[in-house]
DNA sequence: ATGTCTTTTTCAAAAAGA
């Protein structure tokens, strides 16, 4: 029986934070990794390093902000999905879905919303709600998968140090939670909180008011698994000490065991593919001026 | 209201997002 590692991690800035994921890779070694705010372009993707590293790389950039990609140690993803259906003038990389290791993986990074009330937050609420439409397809896929990302959501007030200064932030609107535990009505799996019932267990720490240094957190960031899934767990935690390396981000790795499949029973052993022709994936075109102030960023 | 950090435009300083 075979081991799978399974990890979602927020970089907020992939080429500023690459000797950081570098470090994180060798030490925790995942099998797979969804990676979040990449901030990055396609072509400014540092696939050889990661490649040099021993990890296959699927990503959807964007400059400036957002980015999702999804890392397979010893293999390359298999797309089947680049953004959410229902909106089809979204242009923000916030969703990317493949098949690794035999694990459907839907990588997501949820909008912030912030201020709220506000453009933002509905921008926030009407992704969420797509998620959810979509989200519903992959629990009952009938074969094993995995919805993981920042979600920027706290589900509930055990999910953060302390509620009082964060009552009017976006991440604890009860829309937004409402949201969150609709699409757990579905059947899927809040791992982390499953595993731990009893500890807050917290993914983030902003870079305010020493929060890290007063282990003051939130946890934002979701693994939420299928019924198909689901038996299969075996552990889930938050790699912290990532948190505390120097340049790192401000969320923490966090992760999930499962039992795989006997055919990677040999871990260790895993044969990199042939490298790949890269070639670069164009960024959306930027809206032009006439059409530019008619969505809602 | 604020706090910190990163990126962008454009070459310095400030705005914006988180």
């Amino acid at each position: 029986m075979s081991v799978l590692k399974l990890a979602t991690y927020n970089i907020n800035g992939i080429r500023t934070r690459l000797p950081v994921l570098l470090e994180w890779l060798a030490e925790a070694t995942p099998d797979i990794v969804c990676l979040q705010e990449l901030k990055a372009v396609d072509a400014d993707f540092p696939v050889a390093e990661l490649r040099a590293a021993g990890y296959g790389a699927l990503w959807h950039g964007q400059r400036s902000w957002n980015g999702v990609a999804i890392l397979a140690r010893g293999s390359v993803p298999l797309e089947s999905r680049r953004g959410l259906p229902g909106d089809p003038d979204d242009t923000q990389s916030r969703y990317l879905e493949a098949a690794v290791h035999g694990v459907l993986v839907g990588c997501l990074y949820l909008p912030n919303g912030n201020p709220q009330p506000g453009p933002k937050f509905d921008y926030k609420l009407a992704w969420f709600d797509r998620l959810i439409a979509h989200a519903a397809t992959l629990c009952n896929a009938g074969i094993p998968a995995v919805l993981a990302g920042d979600y920027n959501v706290v589900p509930t007030d055990f999910d953060i140090y302390n509620p009082k200064s964060w009552l009017k932030d976006a991440l604890l609107q009860p829309e937004a939670r409402a949201r969150y535990t609709r699409l757990l009505g579905q059947g899927w799996t809040d791992a982390l909180r499953a595993r731990h019932p009893d500890q807050p267990m917290f993914t983030f720490w902003d870079y305010f008011r020493q929060h890290w240094q007063r282990d003051a957190g939130l946890r934002i960031d979701h693994l939420l698994v299928n019924p198909e899934l689901a038996p299969r767990l075996l552990d889930a935690g938050v790699d912290r000490w990532v948190r505390g390396l120097e340049g790192t981000s401000d969320h923490a790795p966090t992760w999930i065991t499962f039992t795989g499949y006997a055919a990677t029973d040999d871990g260790d052993d895993y044969e990199m593919p042939p490298a790949p022709v890269i070639t670069p994936i164009a960024p959306p075109k930027p809206a032009k001026a006439k059409s530019s102030k008619r969505k809602v960023r």
